[in-house]
DNA sequence: CAATTCAATATTGTATACATTTTTTAATCA
DNA sequence: TGATTAAAAAATGTATACAATATTGAATTG
């Protein structure tokens, strides 16, 4: 079924295992998972249709590459959205999903020290996602579910320092927020959260993303 | 291709003249357009992926009937992310979008007086979204187009009074505001038209909605 | 007569075949 | 050699065929 395909290519997404611009090649992708192009060109669609895949008519299928512009954004949107959720989960938010959230947090710190880069990247974006479904508001989840999923590609091309962590510390500060239902609190940390990940990139235009080969020499 | 099937029957949901829980059977559809199933599940999956269209496994498509919750948090989202839009859009409007959103009000007024209610309504939509394309921010018009889009299902469901227009005052309003180039204003009066249009709702819960006869006979 | 079972029918799920387009490779020519 | 063209190969776009599932309706049974 596309859904295992969907999640496998969003994972490897994720975990900047598969980078902006990188073909996908039906035929291929559909030997990897041992089906036919029919449910590839299904899987290919739902990602296009999630920004995260660009189809190119009679091309194929790539990789996003997220432009500087909509790099700014997809920020600009999460500094909207994402303190609103975050404040409805600290007014709802019970022991269960506060358990679940340090688990979470600890899995981060767990595979950032086993050096696992990329797993720690991919749980780091789906706290977010945690943290809306802990809000319990549909709409809105779709809505960070989507903008996190493309800020992984975002970061994959302009993460300004590639060693530095996307520190956690104020995901520890959120829980802390969730821990007393703060609401206000929790919104102004998401906030400043949002803007300190946007002031994390590298936006300056300087070769607007080369990207792929193919595209990079073809002038 | 696709998009003829997706936007006929996107603009066919606009206008109410498909309603929510109508079946699509996928060799009905082809038939309509002309195409091989291929086509008509491509365009059906986009539908779904944008929540205009329900797919049952084995079981196929069919006209989605948002619930009052859906219909709740589709407007408090449209309340916190258009009125930010309005703003954006009242900052960078220029002569060339002014007199492009008259005629877009003047269109709405002409279908009314014509009694083409179904036009009316669906151009009372694309007001919204109009004004996401002058604020220039993709991420947010994919939103809101989004929304307004699901708010159409919403409206076929749960309006309260079927003959009672839905009133372009706070279109008017609007068209002031962004003529002033005011910012402020375009955000509170767009606040309060989002609003209005959700309290225009009967969201009651009664009998969640039977919609289609198979639904609703089915216990 | 109501309920149930089972065959017939219709519909969706998936793979494959063919058409079209793009990309690559080889050959030709200046 | 470098550029251009033509043929070959590879990839995508679409239709169709077949398999699996769901629905319908008639026949059967209590």
């Amino acid at each position: 079924m596309a859904n295992r395909i969907i999640d496998g290519l969003q994972q490897a997404i994720f975990e900047h295992r598969l980078l902006p611009g990188t073909r996908l090649p039906e035929d291929e992708v559909g030997q990897v998972y041992g089906v036919s192009r029919t449910i590839v060109r299904s899987a290919l669609q739902s990602l296009a249709h999630s920004q995260l895949v660009t189809i190119e008519k009679n091309r194929g299928a790539f990789i996003a590459s997220p432009s500087i512009r909509e790099a700014n954004e997809v920020f600009e949107a999460r500094a909207l959205i994402e303190p609103r959720v975050a404040g409805m989960a600290a007014s709802r938010i019970e022991a269960l999903n506060l358990a679940k959230l340090k688990d979470h947090i600890a899995a981060e710190h767990a595979a950032m020290a086993a050096g696992d880069k990329g797993t720690a990247l991919a749980l780091s974006g789906k706290f977010h996602v945690e943290i809306a479904r802990i809000a319990a508001h549909d709409v809105f989840t779709d809505f960070v579910q989507s903008l996190v999923k493309r800020s992984s590609l975002i970061i994959a091309l302009y993460w300004k320092r590639p060693d530095t962590t996307c520190e956690s510390h104020s995901h520890n500060a959120l829980m802390d927020a969730f821990t007393d239902g703060d609401r206000q609190a929790a919104e102004e940390i998401m906030r400043s959260h949002i803007v300190d990940l946007h002031s994390g990139l590298d936006l300056t235009v300087k070769d607007e993303k080369p990207v792929s080969l193919a595209d990079a020499l073809k002038f």
